[in-house]
DNA sequence: CCGATATTTCTACATGACGTAAAAGTATCG
DNA sequence: CGATACTTTTACGTCATGTAGAAATATCGG
């Protein structure tokens, strides 16, 4: 999978935070407020990296509207699950790297962990 | 975290496989049979991959010894949680991404993992 | 239908990571 | 001490990414 860079994922975070498309100007705007960078960035930039992320897979554009309109095309949760399974992948005995893994999260997150479980298992 | 590329990853690969500290020409030989790759690399190559991973903490050198001797400074499993976190630190909602991910794994996993997080619990 | 304006595409360049290795420097052994 | 082994330095090509100007194209008001 594609890992993304600081601004790529600056996009994909606001358009996976919009429940509408966007457009390149929306996310220019959206850049340049968001955080402290308050960096101008050229529309053409954003296009760039929207061009990229699409080539990627991670957006959709809707060239039927003049300006274009981009949607990240799978949910940020389902991207965090891709990023899992390749990191999973590099490893022979995922048991061990899962237990690690458990053996690091919270108290309370084991216990919603389990709670997951239990409804997987019932399916 | 810093992830590797495809050479420093099989360096990375045979000193996590080895329990013994490997020199350079070691990996450069072992590079040579191992897979279908059969192509000799210089072992200047060898030492520069090793020295960025070195530089990256990702592997210790022994400076005592004549030819330098290297090791993986962390065992495959604590990188692979590593790149794990890494994967889960991006998301805000991280019950959600392992509700999603839970829901992927297979059903033996799931079962080795219910007992994972019973030891857990337990302690 | 035309020109001004908005939007997109093309092209370009800098930087940094990575694979690759020759050249040069340094230690070691006989 | 000289040959040999090993390490460090330097270097180059490629690719990803941030960045954006120039050029092409569409759209809107008149």
């Amino acid at each position: 999978m594609a890992s993304l860079g600081d601004l790529e994922r600056s996009v994909m975070d606001l358009l996976w935070d919009s429940a509408e498309p966007l457009t390149a100007n929306d996310l220019r705007d959206a850049l340049a407020a968001c955080g402290t960078d308050a960096k101008e960035l050229a529309v053409t930039t954003v296009l760039t990296v929207l061009a990229r992320l699409e080539k990627k897979g991670l957006v959709a554009r809707e060239r039927s509207t003049r300006p274009h309109r981009y949607t990240a095309s799978s949910s940020r949760e389902d991207h965090t699950v891709g990023l899992l399974n390749d990191a999973l992948g590099t490893a022979q005995d995922r048991e061990a790297v899962l237990a690690r893994f458990i053996g690091g999260i919270s108290a309370e997150e084991a216990v919603s962990l389990r709670a997951i479980l239990d409804s997987v298992k019932t399916v």
